[in-house]
DNA sequence: TATTAAAAAGGATATTATTCTTTATTTAAA
DNA sequence: TTTAAATAAAGAATAATATCCTTTTTAATA
C-alpha cells in the first residue's frame, strides 16, 4: 500500500488527463511496458483516489452556452445558519459551475456559465438579488478566454 | 446533417458528463433504446464537436495541489503586441489552469492551481510580478470550494 | 549471497465496441 | 390520404479491447 506516485504513475495520471479514451496498449506502447501493469496501476489510481471519474468534455460554445462570467458577492449578515443556507442555494442554481468561499475583498467567487447577456441578466435579477443578505456585487464577464483546462501539473508534487 | 440537438443528445450528453466510461449497452437500457443507435449517437455528437475530449479528473488535494487561487490584474500600458505577449507568457505557466480577459474592475481574472501557500507565493514573486506593465494585482484565496464541476447544464439550451 | 516481495511479461478469456443489414418510423410531397 | 424518401432503430455478427491468471524478472533486505 505504497501512498506516493512514482514517475510511472505521474506519466500515467497526465496522459488520462490529456485523454482518457487511448486503450491500454496504445499507453503501453507509449511507456516501454506491456499491458498489464498499465492496467492495474490505472486501477490502483482509481481505487485509491487520485483519480475521481472520468467525464466527457463538451463544447460550452457549440451547445449555445456563449457566455463564462465571474461574480464576486459580499454578504452583510454573517450569522453560520445564513451562510449555509446562502451556499446551498446558490449550488443548487444549474448556471453556478463553481462556487468559493474566498478570502480578500470579498465572500464568495461564483463562476457562471449561461447562454448571453440576457440570460446572466435573468439570473442577476431573478436569483441572485432574491436572496437576503447579500451585500456588493461584482461581476466580471469573460470576453475571451486563452486558457481553461483541467489539467493540473504534476510536476509540481514531484 | 442535423445541427440541432434533440432530447436524447441532451440526454446522452449529460449521462457523459457524468461518467464517460459507461458502456453503450448500460446507456442504452438506461433509455430503453438498443446499443447501435446510442453508439452512432455519441460518435455523431464526437465528430460535430459537441463533445470535445474525454478526460480524467484527478483528486488535486490527494495530489498535493492544495490550493485554488484566483488573481484579478489591470495592465498599465494595453498596447496590442504586449497584450499578446503578455497571454503567452501567462498561458505558459502550468500552476495557471484559467486566463480570462474580463471586462469590470480587471483585465484579466487568472485562475491557479498550487500546492500551498507558499507555492502560490513563489508564483507571484518569481513568476508574475516579473512581467512588464503590471498594474494592480489582487488576490482571492480559496478558503474552501462548495462546487467546481465541469457538467454544463443543457436544460437551458432545450 | 539467499530470501522475500513487488512489478512486469505474456497468454487466455470474457466483455464490449463496432459494423452491417434489415425493419420501423417519421417527414414531405403528390 | 397515400406514397416515396429519408432518418432512426433493431438485432446479429465480428473485431477489438479489457481483464484475469500464471510465470518470470527485478529489486530490496537480511
Amino acid at each position: 500500500m505504497s501512498h506516493t506516485l512514482d514517475n510511472i504513475d505521474t506519466q500515467l495520471l497526465t496522459i488520462l488527463q490529456k485523454n482518457s479514451n487511448r486503450t491500454t496498449k496504445s499507453i503501453a506502447e507509449e511507456l516501454g511496458m506491456s499491458t498489464s501493469p498499465i492496467f492495474e496501476r490505472i486501477k490502483k489510481l482509481e481505487k485509491e483516489g487520485y483519480i475521481e471519474k472520468y467525464v466527457a468534455v463538451l463544447n460550452n460554445k457549440k451547445i449555445g452556452l456563449k457566455l463564462t462570467v465571474f461574480i464576486g458577492i459580499t454578504l452583510q449578515g454573517h450569522t453560520r445558519s445564513y451562510l449555509e443556507k446562502f451556499v446551498k442555494e446558490i449550488n443548487n442554481f444549474p448556471e453556478v459551475v463553481e462556487c468559493h468561499r474566498v478570502s480578500g475583498n470579498f465572500d464568495y467567487l461564483l463562476k457562471l456559465v449561461v447562454e448571453d447577456i440576457e440570460a446572466y441578466e435573468t439570473f442577476i435579477i431573478s436569483k441572485l438579488t432574491l436572496l437576503p443578505y447579500l451585500g456588493n456585487v461584482q461581476s466580471l464577464i469573460a470576453l475571451s478566454t486563452s486558457k481553461e483546462t483541467n489539467e493540473i501539473d504534476l510536476s509540481q508534487v514531484l
